[in-house]
RNA sequence: GCCGCCGUAGCUCAGUGGUAGAGCACACCCUUGGUAAGGGUGGGGUCGGAAGUUCAAUUCUUCUCGGCGGCACCA
């Protein structure tokens, strides 16, 4: 067995061979790991083709965590199948199988798969310099540009098939739709095991599961894709508004709230009538159409066009929790990941060109402080550029990108450039979080808007007296409040950050006879601002605290005979861990300070 | 929207062609208890909705609504 598996080039392909400015592939690398999965990608083909001789096998890559193999199916796959195939490729493992390599012309190719329309379509699309090579293994041939191992005997898989589904051939939803087998795959029984249980972990963290015992939030199909919210989900929501709210406040935000039923008229001249209206809600009324917005610009430029604006009253901020509606299909919605009616921390600033440093800066420090504020310290900066179709000047694209560039920069950040990845209106900075499970999230954005001020007449008056178009720069920090509070209780396991929790503080009486004390002390610290409950139900001190443990209340406060007569206060945090305060203002300070 | 799976008590789930069961939660009683489940009794379900097959449907079939895992979509 050689130490190196295949070479890598500048680009991270994968060649079987010595390529210009490649580097060899280690023996058991992370590399040679996506190689070793996409073996197995061609193992489970040859266990599906030797139990289903009719399926055609199309295309089967490494994925993060392991491979998927897409198959055109007659009939579609149980989970006795699955244990079927899982079995069939223990057995070829056991075997073992050498995947060897053959070049052949194209004319060779097309006869050899010509029972399989998918691998001709492949073929047929194949630039006419591109070599084309097989793999073989045992009796099953694959279209393949490699590498492979030499043999599975170089090293030991450890894999599980762990779910399928449908996929589009070619992800076009045109056309038709085939079955995906998706499974994980290692070097050891161990690292499946620990991948198996974070699988878990991750389930036994879903933010619906918490939202229910927390008693957060409702979802019915009453209502598909929106959120009734319950008092303490509410409370919730409320907290991180107000957060965010005094946040903008000492950037000299002026919040505003405007309809979320508005005329069509508005739509039809900022352009989403025509482009969006299959996913508005609608309304007729009055012989007239309304739609739901969709989102908050427009209805902010007809703010910022009822008066008279002139250049000193830029940059002119105006911020909203703007609730918004949008027709997602329905096999999109998810939880509070996607629903169709959600609030964006949204807000848009008017300026002029030359203040899209100043503002830019001030936003990217504004998003990073609110992610630090809620524990996220991992945060990915993608700037997108100018795509194909868009409008403006060169020059203000020109100027915008580079004080996007320049921000970041200034800030210490580094950045992907998505070479042309930009909105049609303008380019734009996306911040994405990571979690403590290691999953990204989009939720923060800042973009240059060069169109939409000028189709709705924004105008501002400039030193001279003369009519000016403002720039318009959209930004939101956390996105959707929904989505971000699905985010964080998943991140945080529901034990959310104290000033925004819920419920602070759960008092609990070790009997009866402390109860109405107990009630005096919340009384008083709900005067001082603490959210706390008392548990007065008629169980032990243990089973209190379990209560109160498994609500994700983070701290408990026990009331006896002893803390009556010492007269201070003995804080138990959810982990066991106690301090004490011997006063009541000390102890509200602590969780109001937070 | 598409493919697959799923929908039974407030929650988590079991179950059957003869109209249902567990654990937790809840109510009441006993216990007045000191840091992660004390004991007993009890109430609670049009088995997501509609239609069909059948003597009989929660169970089988079709349609429909909703959820989940993906795919497609995400201004």
């Amino acid at each position: 067995m050689s130490e190196v598996v295949a070479y890598k080039d500048s680009n991270n392909n994968y060649w079987d061979t010595e390529v210009e400015n490649s580097t060899p592939i280690k023996h058991k690398s992370e590399d040679a790991l996506n190689i070793m999965r996409h073996d197995m990608a061609h193992i489970l083909a040859e266990a599906v083709i030797s139990l289903f001789p009719n399926a055609k096998p199309t295309i089967g890559p490494f994925i993060k965590n392991g491979f998927y193999y897409d198959f055109d199916l007659e009939s579609t796959l149980s989970d006795d199948d699955l244990e079927n195939i899982e079995k069939k490729m223990k057995e070829i493992l056991l075997e073992g199988r050498d995947f060897l390599k053959r070049a052949v012309s194209k004319k060779e190719a097309l006869e050899i798969f010509k029972d399989n329309k998918y691998k001709l379509e492949l073929i047929n699309n194949l630039d006419n310099s591109d070599e084309i090579t097989l793999y073989e293994q045992n009796n099953f041939t694959d279209l393949c540009k490699g590498p492979h191992h030499k043999s599975t005997k170089d090293y030991k898989a450890s894999f599980k098939i762990t779910s399928v589904s449908g996929a589009y051939w070619r992800g076009i939803s045109t056309n038709k739709m085939l079955q995906r087998i998706y499974a994980t795959a290692w070097y050891s029984e161990k690292e499946l095991r620990v991948y198996l249980k974070n699988l878990e972990e991750a389930k036994e963290r879903n933010h619906r599961r918490l939202g229910t015992d927390m008693g957060l939030f409702l979802l019915t199909d009453l209502s598909a894709g929106n959120v009734f919210w319950k008092d303490k989900g509410l409370t919730l929501y409320q907290n991180i508004e107000k957060y965010i709210r005094s946040e903008q406040q000492k950037l000299n935000y002026f919040e505003v709230k405007t309809p979320e039923l508005v005329s069509n008229e508005l739509w039809i001249k900022s352009g989403h009538w025509d482009n969006f209206k299959e996913n508005m809600f609608t309304s007729e009324t009055d012989n007239k159409t309304f739609a739901l917005k969709p989102m908050n610009c427009p209805c902010h430029i007809v703010l910022f066009n009822s008066q008279l604006i002139t250049y000193k009253d830029l940059p002119l901020r105006y911020s909203e929790f703007g609730k918004c509606h949008r027709y997602e299909p329905s096999g999109a919605l998810n939880g509070l990941f996607r629903v169709r009616g959600f609030t964006q921390d949204d807000a848009h600033i008017f300026c002029s060109g030359d203040q899209i440093y100043d503002v830019c800066n001030e936003t990217t420090q504004l998003i990073e402080r609110v992610y630090k504020k809620f524990g996220f310290e991992k945060i990915k900066y993608n700037i997108s550029t100018r795509p194909e179709k868009s409008i403006g000047t060169q020059e203000n694209w020109d100027n915008a990108e580079n004080q996007l560039k320049k921000v970041l920069k200034d800030n210490n950040k580094e950045f992907n450039i998505l070479e042309g990845e930009g909105a049609f209106y303008g380019p734009k900075i996306e911040y994405t979080l990571e979690d403590s499970l290691g999953r990204e999230w989009q939720c923060g954005t800042i973009q240059i808007d060069f169109n939409l001020p000028d189709r709705l007449g924004a105008k501002y008056k400039d030193k001279d007296d003369k009519n000016q178009v403002p720039i318009m720069i959209h930004r939101a920090v956390v996105g959707s409040l929904e989505r971000f509070i699905a985010i964080i209780l998943e991140n945080t396991n529901g034990w959310l950050p104290l000033f925004v929790t819920p419920i602070q503080l759960a008092i609990l009486p070790v009997s009866e006879k402390f109860v109405d004390h107990s009630n005096q002390v919340k009384e008083e610290l709900q005067q001082l601002g603490v959210r706390t409950i008392v548990d007065s139900s008629d169980n032990k001190l243990g089973y209190k605290i379990r209560n109160s443990v498994s609500k994700k209340i983070p701290y408990s406060l026990v009331m006896g005979e002893k803390e009556i007569e010492s007269k201070s206060f003995t804080l138990r945090s959810n982990e066991g861990k106690n301090t004490s305060f011997d006063d009541i203002k000390l102890l509200s300070n602590f969780f109001v300070s937070n």
